[in-house]
RNA sequence: GCCGAAGUGGUGGAAUUGGUAGACACGUCGGUCUCAAAAACCGAUGAUGGCAACAUCAUGCCGGUUCGACUCCGGCCUUCGGCACCA
């Protein structure tokens, strides 16, 4: 390209600032949009995958501004995070030096982009001011029964020597660092997100403008079923068991009950010596398997029987008690009755140990055969009393509203999800703000005292110890407790840094704010986020824990919406040449930087927007450099030829004009509504065809004509390749900028030509085709069609039955032989 | 196993939502310019047959609905995501 990429570039990213085009205005006479891209983690430089997410948002940003909304666009930083720490370990970078590097590195990337945002509401996690109020939001949960400390089995990662939550367990591996999954009994802090779980369900009614997908990966791992729950008496104690089931259709078929190894009534109950020795060491062996051996399906279940009964009180049968592996403790009552017929984990179990298999369900119009496994699906009770001979769905009913009244049990709801595990045994993230006092046990730090400052990290200790680096750090732990004074210690955890991106976007609205969290006025006129772009990985993991923290603080009365996005997009992922996933961890990052160095923003931005549709994923390959290039330059040429002076408005004068024009207008409405469904692909190749039209005619348009059809298509290049448009557009000596114009409206009643191009189908294949005016009626098309010479020809060996018309665009003659 | 998305030229991808399949671009081939090359420009480019007009085949596979199917329906296959003993 002749011109002076990198000047142009510095010239406009300067002016736009100066013009002040990334802030939003807070005009009350524009509509507000909240834009928002998902913040990333700096680990570094930021690469094409990163690039693509920033570039979809510039697109909109631009194209909404010169739709006239006054639009917040901000950035920021999940600042916090394990590979800040691994930096310190392995190459003893400190931590802070590291990630404040990489913010460097990454924000210049951004601002050589032009990409327009708001610096002033940057936002950076790991900064004092901003994890003071993850601190207090921690507080607050607490004050409200919402984060509590649990002792229980955990997600370990032995390589990172530190907890995880559910959500970060990939296939019972480490999201991470990808290695196996352990467990280990830990006390730890959780959010009781489950008391949420309805809530976060429900609200997905409202967001009409989220991707039916996602929508359905949250409702699956919220994972709501409805059953009823039910309590067996063991017999000889005063004890009973509850079990959960959604088949109460089956309850006459049940032969056995099972817990899980970590439920309680198994201490409550009394065994003799040999017996409990037998339970003792089942418990012991199956906690301490992986998670994967565990809950592995083609494992054989086994189980250890109680020597107890139970006694089944619809039936009054006596089952045997035994603890299995294969009960979750986490779910429902940690214990399950067993129905051997209908369940094919309990069949399993049955055939094991040789349980009997009572049949209570039989398929419609056939016999099951039991010899290989259960029957699991509705169908006909028998065996089940005054149950039997219904339709499963109806005795489920009847004998529900049976054992309710009876007393033996009532409807309940269980969801999969599970609370959120906070805790982890690192550095770098934000302190729990909460004091262990041997007299007063846990307080929270007072409001005043926060936030609870992260120690220098020189003087920590990172080496991995599976506790935390923080626990060993003397004059962090130790303080007095707020209460009673005495000595105390603090808690060495910080939070996953899940919570930390859990309420960056309230903060963007009030981001300075240094008396409290936000301003509540402030948030409820910016919030919700009209628009949130970012990649679907966070379906299970961010997107519910940012909808779970804004509905809590709703509650708690700080905001007054319920949803913080009321629309999402998830961009595809960037690939590299083999379609594995650009990052840099997997070392195939093309990183921004010198590519941006090397091809300039808009031949990089072009690019990306080029390669397919934003929704769907794409392969790197600079080959999409060369025709963005191309065009680029096209457009440049021809651009400048006619951007001196500016004809408002223009009647085409001749045939060739009159057809261009409609094709402007054609141009115009794609190109909108291709950027509101995130299409930029078919926007860019629309544009293309313009201007190749342009080219060829170009003799035959006048230069008023030019000047003013090379106006608009300087306004729908602009978000595209904002630099060069600006460059064009300054030329026609107007506005500061074209950011500053209005989006160019089609004249509607031009869309179509006059001539067009009609299909002559025979039979349904098509034969001819035939140049007409527009609007021709049925009759007159027919008479056409029935002059050429194809049909006549056609016609010589048949006789035509009927026609199939379909106004402007095709004659279907069916003839038969 | 269950849920979701997708399968179109040598390649990335289009197709007004049931109406000209392959827009736009890359690549390749041919040409113009040049001492030459690059760039740029012009032309060709799904496959097969034919000198040609043209014909036949062609949107993962097999069926169906329809005047007409990449598009709708039924059944498979493959790839990629998500979940995975949730009772």
């Amino acid at each position: 390209m002749e011109r002076d990429l990198k000047r142009l570039q510095e010239k406009w990213n300067r002016r736009w600032k100066e013009l002040s085009l990334e802030k939003f205005k807070n005009d009350p006479k524009k509509k507000k949009y909240y834009l928002l891209e998902m913040f990333a983690y700096p680990s570094g430089d930021l690469h094409m995958g990163h690039l693509r997410n920033y570039v979809i948002g510039d697109v909109l940003y631009r194209y909404r501004i010169m739709n006239g909304y006054d639009v917040l666009h901000p950035v920021g930083w999940d600042a916090f995070g394990l590979p800040a720490e691994g930096a310190a370990i392995k190459r003893g970078i400190e931590p802070d030096k590291w990630t404040y590097n990489n913010i460097a590195v990454s924000s210049s990337t951004l601002k050589k982009m032009g990409l327009l945002y708001d610096w002033d509401r940057e936002v950076i996690t790991c900064r004092e001011d901003y994890y003071k109020w993850t601190q207090w939001i921690f507080i607050k949960l607490y004050e409200n029964g919402l984060a509590y400390r649990k002792k229980s089995n955990v997600n370990w990662c032995p390589s990172c020597q530190t907890v995880l939550a559910n959500e970060q367990v990939e296939q019972n591996k480490c999201w991470r660092c990808g290695s196996e999954i352990t467990k280990k009994e830990l006390e730890q802090w959780y959010f009781r997100i489950t008391s949420y779980a309805q809530r976060l369900l429900d609200g997905l009614e409202l967001l009409k403008d989220w991707p039916e997908n996602i929508k359905t990966m949250q409702r699956n791992w919220i994972g709501r079923s409805e059953g009823v729950t039910v309590e067996f008496r063991i017999k000889g104690t005063d004890k009973s068991i509850k079990v959960f089931t959604t088949r109460p259709d089956t309850i006459f078929g049940v032969t056995f009950l099972a817990v899980a190894p970590e439920n309680d009534i198994i201490k409550e109950l009394s065994f003799d010596k040999e017996k409990k020795e037998e339970i003792e060491k089942y418990i012991e062996k199956s906690i301490k398997k992986s998670e994967i051996e565990r809950s592995s399906t083609e494992k054989e279940k086994d189980g250890v029987f109680t020597g107890y009964y139970c006694v089944n009180p619809l039936n009054g049968k006596d089952v045997k008690l035994f603890v299995c592996d294969y009960v979750l403790s986490g779910y429902g009552t940690g214990a399950v009755m067993g129905v051997p017929a209908h369940d094919q984990r309990d069949f399993e179990f049955a055939k094991k140990y040789d349980i009997e298999i009572i049949q209570v369900i039989k398929p419609k119009d056939s016999e099951w055969d039991f010899s290989k496994s259960a029957y699991v699906d509705e169908g006909i009770t028998l065996n089940s009393l005054e149950f039997s001979n219904m339709d499963s769905s109806r005795m489920r009913e009847e004998v529900t509203d049976y054992i309710e009244k009876k007393g033996y049990g009532k409807r309940s709801v269980n969801y999969r999800l599970r609370d959120w595990l906070i805790s982890r045994q690192r550095y770098w993230g934000a302190p729990i703000p909460m004091i262990h006092c041997k007299e007063c046990g846990i307080v929270p730090v007072p409001e005043n005292e926060l936030p609870v400052l992260l120690p220098e990290s020189s003087e920590v200790d990172f080496t991995p110890k599976g506790k935390s680096p923080l626990s060993s750090h003397k004059d962090f732990m130790n303080v007095k407790c707020p209460k009673c004074g005495r000595d105390a210690l603090r808690d060495p955890d910080t939070m996953d840094t899940f919570v930390d991106s859990s309420w960056y976007h309230l903060r963007y609205a009030d981001p300075k704010n240094d008396k409290r969290i936000f301003e509540k006025d402030i948030v409820d006129k910016l919030l919700p986020v009209d628009m949130y772009i970012g990649g679907a990985e966070h379906a299970n993991g961010h997107l519910i824990y940012f909808r779970f923290i804004t509905k809590v603080l709703k509650d708690l009365g700080f905001l007054s919406f319920e949803e913080p996005a009321m629309a999402l997009f998830n961009q595809g992922m960037i690939m590299d040449k083999n379609g594995k996933v650009m990052s840099k961890s997997a070392g195939n990052a093309v990183p921004v930087g010198p590519f941006v160095d090397k091809y300039g923003s808009d031949l990089a931005r072009g690019t990306e927007l080029f390669i397919g549709p934003a929704g769907k994923d794409a392969l790197w390959s600079e080959d999409g450099i060369t025709g963005i290039s191309r065009f680029l330059e096209r457009f440049d040429k021809f651009a400048s030829k006619y951007n001196k002076l500016l004809v408002k408005n223009y009647t085409p004068k001749n045939e060739v004009e009159k057809k261009l024009y409609v094709k402007l207008n054609r141009t115009i409405k794609q190109v909108g509504e291709d950027i509101e469904g995130f299409n930029h692909n078919t926007a860019i190749a629309s544009l293309m065809e313009l201007l190749n039209l342009l080219y060829k005619e170009e003799q035959n348009l006048s230069f008023e004509f030019l000047n003013f059809v090379m106006y608009k298509y300087t306004q729908l290049i602009s978000p595209f390749i904002p630099h060069l448009a600006e460059e064009i557009y300054e030329g026609y000596n107007e506005k500061d900028s074209v950011f500053l114009t209005c989006w160019p409206e089609y004249d509607k009643e031009n869309l179509e030509e006059e001539k067009i191009t009609i299909v002559i189908q025979i039979n349904g294949k098509v034969r001819d085709r035939m140049e007409i005016e527009k609007d021709t009626t049925e009759d007159e098309l027919l008479k056409e069609a029935l002059s050429s010479p194809v049909v006549k020809k056609y016609l010589q060996d048949g006789n035509l039955v009927k026609h199939i018309y379909i106004p402007n665009r095709l004659i279907n003659l069916i003839i038969n032989k």
